[in-house]
RNA sequence: GGUCCCUUCGUCUAACGGUUAGGACGAAAGAUUCUCAGUCUUUAGAUAGGGGUUCGAUUCCCCUAGGGACUACCA
C-alpha cells in the first residue's frame, strides 16, 4: 500500500516552527517511503483564516524547498484541497451521520452553553462539557424549535458507554472510556462548516490518506475521530502523534520564547538548509551521532520509528551553531549574494553597486564568513565600512591597564609607523609586527596599542582584524580616522 | 477538577537486559604572539525517587513525584 500523509494546517496566522516540524516529518515520512506528501488547507474558521496567513504557508514551505504531491496550486484527485472550497460535502456527510443516528441537531444557545460551562466549573463536577441536552429532543419539540427559526448545529452521538482504542505508530494502543471522550461535539457549525473533527476525518478518508502524523496535543481526540470512523463505517488511518516543540520553560513554544514564525528566522538570515536540519532532530534522531543530513538525505534516512516520544525543547543556540556552519559551507559567492539584501536594508549599498564598491564587498564576505551565526550580523560587522560614526567617548580608545596618555602616545607612534612603512612599500602584516613590537618598546600589552588603533578605524571595541580592516577602509580612510581620534584623544591628554 | 501522554548531562539525544552510560549544542579552561568570532585541544556534567522481575536493569512491570497536553459553534 502506498503511504499517502498530508499536512493540514489552518491559515490563522504565520506558520511556525511547531507546524513546520510536522510538515517536516510528515513529508520526510512520506518520501522515504516513496508515497505522497499532500497538503490541505483547513480553513473552517472563516473568523480567524486569512489571506495573509494563506500566503505565508506558501512562502513557508516554497522557502523551505517542500512540494507537495497534491493540494493547492498544484491540484490532484481528491481536490479541492481547501477545505471552504468542499463547504457541501461536509454538510452531506453531517447529514449522513443524523439519518443514520450517530448525530443529532442541536438547538441550545451559545448562552446556555456558557452557563452549563461555568456552572459545571463552579461544582467542579467531574462532568465538563456539553450535557446532551439535545441529544434525546422528540420530534415534536425539534419541530418547534425549527419553527423558532434557531438554527441548529449537528452533534456527534458519542457512546456513553464502553471504551475505545486507537493504536498509535509510537505510543502503542491508546485507550479511553467513551464516557471520557469529549461529550457530543459538534461537527457542524452553525454557519454550516464543519468542525475540525468532522472535516479532517471525512477529508482523510476521501483523500486516502494512510497515516495521520501530528502533534501530540491531538491525542485527546484520537478516540473521538474513531468514533466518527467508525460511525461512517470506515477504516481509520494509522495514527503518529509526534511529541512536542517546546520552549526553554518546558510550555508549548510560543512567542515568549522568541520568534517562532518561519517568516522571522527567514528574516534575521536563518538558511533554510539549516532551519530544516536542526527542526528534523528536534524529536528524531538517526543514530545519535551524525547530525548533518542534507534535505536529500533526510528524504531517505528518515526513520518513524525513531522519533522520541518526550517533549523537546527548541534550542535558539543550537539552531544559530547549526546556521553558522552552513554559513561557512556556502561559497562566497552565494553568501554574498545573500548578504547584499541585508547591506541594502541598512542603506549601506544600492541596488547598483560600483566596480569598486563590489570589490570591497567581495573582500568583506571573506572576512565575515567565519564570524557570521546569521546573515542579519553582517550589519553590525560592516558598519564601519559604509559609516564613519563618532567614538562615542574618548575612553573608548584606553585598553586595561592603559590611560589617555599612553593611548594617545600608542596611537601616535602607531600612526608613524604605519606612515613610514607604507611609504616604504611594506604590507600590513609587517605593519602588524612592527606595532607588536612597538607594545614591547612601550612596556604594554599588545592589545593596548591596537585597541586605540581599532576604536580609531571603526569606533567600536569589536571588529574584525586590523589588517583587514586597514585593507578595506583603505588607506586614505584608515589615515583620516587616525587623524580624527588622535586631534580628540590630545584635547583630552592637554 | 477530570482524562490522557511523557521522564538519560542545563538542552537535543545514543546505548540486542551485560559499555569506564557515547555524541552534539551550551558552559568552563587552554592554544591560535590585537578585540570579537572561527578553528583546534581539554574539563565538568545525566539514567527523577522507591519497590519488584532477573545472575545482571537506562532498558521489562508497579507505585510515587515532577512535567506537559486536552477539556470551544479554534484548529
Amino acid at each position: 500500500m502506498e503511504v499517502k500523509v498530508r499536512y493540514a494546517p489552518s491559515p490563522t496566522g504565520l506558520q511556525h516552527i511547531g507546524g513546520v516540524r510536522t510538515a517536516l516529518f510528515n513529508y520526510f515520512f512520506a518520501k522515504s517511503q516513496g508515497g505522497k506528501f499532500i497538503l490541505r488547507v483547513e480553513d473552517t474558521d472563516q473568523e480567524r483564516s486569512s489571506e495573509e496567513a494563506l500566503q505565508d504557508l506558501y512562502d513557508t514551505l516554497d522557502w523551505l524547498n517542500i512540494k507537495w504531491d497534491e493540494g493547492p496550486i498544484v491540484g490532484g484527485p481528491n481536490g479541492p484541497y481547501i477545505q471552504s472550497e468542499r463547504f457541501e460535502l461536509y454538510k452531506k456527510y453531517a447529514k449522513q451521520l443524523v439519518a443514520s443516528g450517530h448525530a443529532y441537531y442541536c438547538y441550545c444557545s451559545e448562552e446556555r452553553l456558557d452557563e452549563v460551562r461555568t456552572q459545571q466549573k463552579a461544582e467542579k463536577s467531574s462532568q465538563q462539557g456539553y450535557d446532551r441536552h439535545c441529544r434525546n429532543l422528540s420530534e415534536e419539540e425539534r419541530i418547534e424549535k425549527e419553527k423558532q427559526g434557531i438554527k441548529p448545529v449537528i452533534r456527534l452521538k458519542v457512546p456513553t458507554e464502553g471504551k475505545t482504542t486507537f493504536h498509535d505508530v509510537l505510543m502503542g494502543d491508546i485507550t479511553r472510556k467513551n464516557i471520557d471522550v469529549s461529550p457530543d461535539p459538534i461537527l457542524l457549525k452553525g454557519d454550516g462548516f464543519p468542525t475540525y473533527h468532522l472535516a479532517n476525518v471525512v477529508d482523510d478518508h476521501l483523500m486516502g490518506i494512510t497515516h495521520i502524523m501530528r502533534a501530540q496535543e491531538w491525542i485527546p481526540s484520537g478516540p473521538l475521530h474513531v468514533i466518527l470512523y467508525e460511525a461512517f463505517g470506515w477504516e481509520p488511518p494509522l495514527y503518529c502523534h509526534l511529541p512536542m516543540v517546546m520552549g526553554k520553560d518546558g510550555q508549548k513554544l510560543s512567542k515568549r520564547h522568541g520568534s517562532t514564525s518561519v517568516r522571522d528566522f527567514k528574516e534575521k538570515g536563518y538558511l533554510p538548509e539549516a532551519l530544516m536540519n536542526y527542526v528534523s532532530l528536534v524529536g528524531w534522531s538517526f543514530d545519535g551521532e551524525r547530525e548533518f543530513f542534507s534535505q536529500e538525505e533526510l528524504e531517505k534516512v528518515f526513520d518513524i520509528t525513531k522519533i522520541n516520544k518526550s517533549p523537546g525543547v527548541f534550542d535558539y543556540k543550537k539552531l544559530d551553531w547549526f546556521n553558522g556552519q552552513y554559513i561557512r559551507l556556502m561559497s562566497d559567492e552565494d553568501l554574498e549574494k545573500a548578504l547584499i539584501p541585508y547591506l541594502e536594508k541598512a542603506g549601506f549599498i544600492d541596488k547598483d553597486i560600483s566596480s569598486d564598491k563590489k570589490k570591497k564587498l567581495d573582500e568583506l564576505v571573506v572576512c565575515a564568513k567565519p564570524r557570521l551565526k546569521v546573515l542579519s550580523d553582517i550589519v553590525e560587522l560592516a558598519v564601519f565600512l559604509f559609516t564613519n560614526p563618532e567614538v562615542a567617548a574618548p575612553e573608548m580608545f584606553v585598553a586595561k591597564k592603559m590611560d589617555l596618555k599612553t593611548s594617545y602616545e600608542a596611537l601616535s607612534k602607531t600612526y608613524e609607523i604605519m606612515i613610514e612603512d607604507l611609504n616604504q612599500g611594506k604590507s600590513f602584516e609587517d605593519v602588524e609586527s612592527d606595532i607588536t613590537n612597538l607594545a614591547t618598546d612601550m612596556g604594554v600589552k599588545v592589545n593596548g596599542v591596537f585597541t586605540p588603533l581599532r576604536v580609531a578605524l571603526t569606533s567600536t571595541t569589536v571588529s574584525l582584524p586590523m589588517s583587514d580592516t586597514y585593507k578595506l577602509l583603505g588607506k586614505e580612510e584608515s589615515f583620516k580616522r587616525i587623524e580624527k581620534a588622535l586631534e580628540m584623544l590630545k584635547k583630552e591628554v592637554e
